[in-house]
DNA sequence: CTTAATTTTGACTGTTCAGTACAAAATAGT
DNA sequence: ACTATTTTGTACTGAACAGTCAAAATTAAG
């Protein structure tokens, strides 16, 4: 129960698979980017990852780790749905880096949903969960008084879901702050 | 001056390779797949089209002449804001394969802009020109009242777009008619 | 019938693809 | 030092990839 200790960093490893899936798409992205980006072998990589597709998988899963985060905070938040405008109002400040690549379950359910549902399953409930907790949270602000508009929780939570997906899509045509700002703040303007 | 006829039509072939590359995507096309959907050998392909980046042009041209007819369609009426409506609300009752399907060009946008702006500025500029043509449509119908809702006509274009863009990306998480009918009347609610 | 123009056919090319095989290297426990 | 265990490095595989090429086929015009 030894062995050969690793020279790579798996958390790492996955961050840069994830930021070039992430850039690129899955059938874009090829292995030799993948390790070059990870800076592996193809042995530690086939070893430590098995196939493109689980890392696809891996990469989506590591990618959500930072949704768990913010999950967290609005939940233990007294604030919610200022926290959650502020998400959406931070894409008008983003990077052209950041905004070329949009949304990263967004992109995978775009491009594999019609060809390869398996890898996109994933995608798709980790949207549908992202939606859930918008949900929760909006229901405890009508509850709490935070929020005024009682439109029903859930057709609020799909609506912020379809802007999240829009604006990751609006987001590659209109780069810039004086033309995504406007837009979203009139969108946001039903969480009042 | 006279040649061999062909014996494919050069529309049909155009037909096939862009439903190919609408469910498919750019990447997850190959050559093969499209010679055996458009039925041609690989001479009679390259022959007549190029190359894959340059079919896949052409296929985005030909996509477009719909976007044309309706176009003028929505110009020539009476209440263009009546049509534009029908068209989000015809969403919701869209088959299957016209749910995974999603919009060509936001696919193309999705796909492309980070890896391969040269292929997705065709996409991106006809985005930008339906955008103009749901402007020209609420500035119009705005003057002669049959909008009463006086938003500014770019900000309603654009919000029309974001939802046109989201839309499409949430038919293929949520792909019923009762999932999809509440949001969309909601999201059109703005167009009073 | 000949010639020029065009399309079709299918074999062929070199490259890139994801993935495998396996020996060498590096550790911990005995 | 020996053994069991794991990771590393690299050569290799067969399939799939986009694209080329030249010969055969088919037409219109002279």
């Amino acid at each position: 129960m030894a062995g050969r200790p690793r020279k790579f960093d798996e958390q790492d490893a996955l961050e840069q698979a994830t930021l070039l899936f992430w850039k690129n798409g899955y059938e874009a992205t090829s292995t030799e980017d993948l390790l070059e980006a990870m800076g592996l072998q193809r042995g530690s990589f086939y070893h430590a990852f098995g196939s493109k597709k689980k890392l696809f998988q891996a990469a989506i899963d590591w990618h959500e780790c930072s949704f768990a985060a913010f999950e967290k905070a609005v939940t233990e938040s007294s604030d919610p749905i200022s926290m959650i405008k502020s998400v959406f109002m931070e894409v008008a400040n983003s990077s052209q880096d950041d905004h070329q690549r949009g949304c990263f379950l967004g992109n995978t359910v775009a491009e594999l949903v019609a060809s390869d549902e398996g890898l996109a399953e994933k995608a798709v409930s980790y949207l549908k969960a992202l939606e859930n907790m918008l949900y929760e949270q909006i229901k405890r602000a009508q509850k709490e008084g935070t929020l005024k508009n009682k439109t029903d929780a859930k057709l609020l939570a799909r609506y912020l879901l379809n802007l999240w997906n829009g604006i990751n899509i609006t987001r590659r045509i209109y780069s810039t702050k004086s033309e995504l700002l406007p837009l979203i703040e009139f969108q946001l303007s039903v969480l009042k």
